[in-house]
DNA sequence: CAATTATTGGAGCAAGCACTCCACGAACGC
DNA sequence: GCGTTCGTGGAGTGCTTGCTCCAATAATTG
């Protein structure tokens, strides 16, 4: 009778996360399409029957991934609330970018992402991602704009686009060039961005 | 006996044209293994048997796309030997990415290809072009640098790579972002690639 | 016109894939 | 212990895909 073997939240959410995991890093060597779910399977060392027992599709393992990332950005949003120097808070967030690219595969999954943006579901995920992105960053461009701290000849969302071009171009040089390293040229990175942002 | 039915190189080369203009739209609207030999042979207007007679293989086609892609570039690499302005030459190679971008197929191509890396040959090939253009940009550079035109607290190779990050950047924003258009974001550009070669 | 060969379309095939299904074992309430 | 449900591995399946094969056609020479 009783209702027996009730549900463990957290035994199903960390077997949840080994699975993102290997994800995470078969994504990142292969490609999306490269990354069969049996070798998913093998690096997170499981049985196909689990994977799809806690992800109905391989896609949905991505979007998972995907929804992970942008829960951390907004984490990291949340934590900036309250300070007075918009210039400088922007600049964290761009070196923020080269302190996600030192994990070498980032990189890489954000290129095998980026070969299925056909697919109408992950570009949604990467849609929702990017305004997310994209709206903490423009609030902080405002504050700066109005604080004098950062050029106001180009509208705010402009600049909001080209911040997002060079944190796009450093991870795909991290990923392409052998001597291009995210701990050896996020200083540059910083620097170039404030450069751009007081108008240079 | 009679030898009939010579090849005509010229209907050939034609015919290979063809088929590559139909890769370059198909791959670049649905990534590689999304781009099935089917559709494109549709695209081309073709059967399967005519795409197999002139390409062994998909990633074949592939290759010869962006085998063109080179030769391109160092075709307009040689139309400026003799010029005596390093830093107009360097931004003229950076405008003309802008100019490639304006082909919307370009920037989803190059994702395209971003997303097949792993493959060994594919690999291969885009070093092959990425070692041609580092080539051309690193001689003007180390002629702006002795110039006095090029900054000179930076070796001529990380320019070199941060110029790409730059011009990656911007083939990428160009694929996602609605409101950043090749036409309207080059000349910012064109500004921003200067003011990083003067040491802004 | 005849002979010969390049060129073409499309039917079909073998392989690889994402995903289903099921049977067994473990964990828990009673 | 017993009953019940969750968790798990892996064999199997149906579909898609890159590619092969071949028969028909077009083009060219003599």
């Amino acid at each position: 009778m009783a209702v027996a073997r009730p549900v463990d939240p957290e035994r199903r959410a960390a077997r949840r996360l080994q699975i993102i995991d290997a994800g995470l890093t078969v994504f990142a060597e292969r490609g999306y399409d490269g990354a069969t779910t049996a070798r998913i399977c093998r690096q997170a060392g499981i049985g196909s029957g689990t994977f799809f027992h806690y992800f109905a599709t391989k896609a949905d393992l991505l979007l998972a991934i995907l929804e992970l990332g942008t829960e951390e950005t907004t984490e990291r949003a949340a934590g900036l609330e309250g300070r007075t120097d918009p210039l400088g808070v922007l600049l964290e967030l761009v070196a923020s970018t080269a302190d996600d690219a030192a994990d070498a595969r980032v990189p890489g999954f954000v290129r095998a992402v980026a070969g299925v943006m056909h697919e109408p579901a992950v570009a949604e995920a990467l849609a929702a991602d990017d305004a997310a992105q994209r709206d903490v960053l423009r609030r902080w461009v405002e504050r700066g704009q109005a604080n004098g701290e950062v050029r106001t000849d180009l509208p705010a969302a402009r600049i909001v686009s080209w911040l997002a071009l060079l944190t796009d171009g450093f991870l795909e040089r991290v990923a392409v060039d052998e001597g291009f390293t995210a701990e050896g040229e996020r200083e540059l990175l910083v620097a170039t961005a404030r450069s751009f942002l007081r108008g240079g």
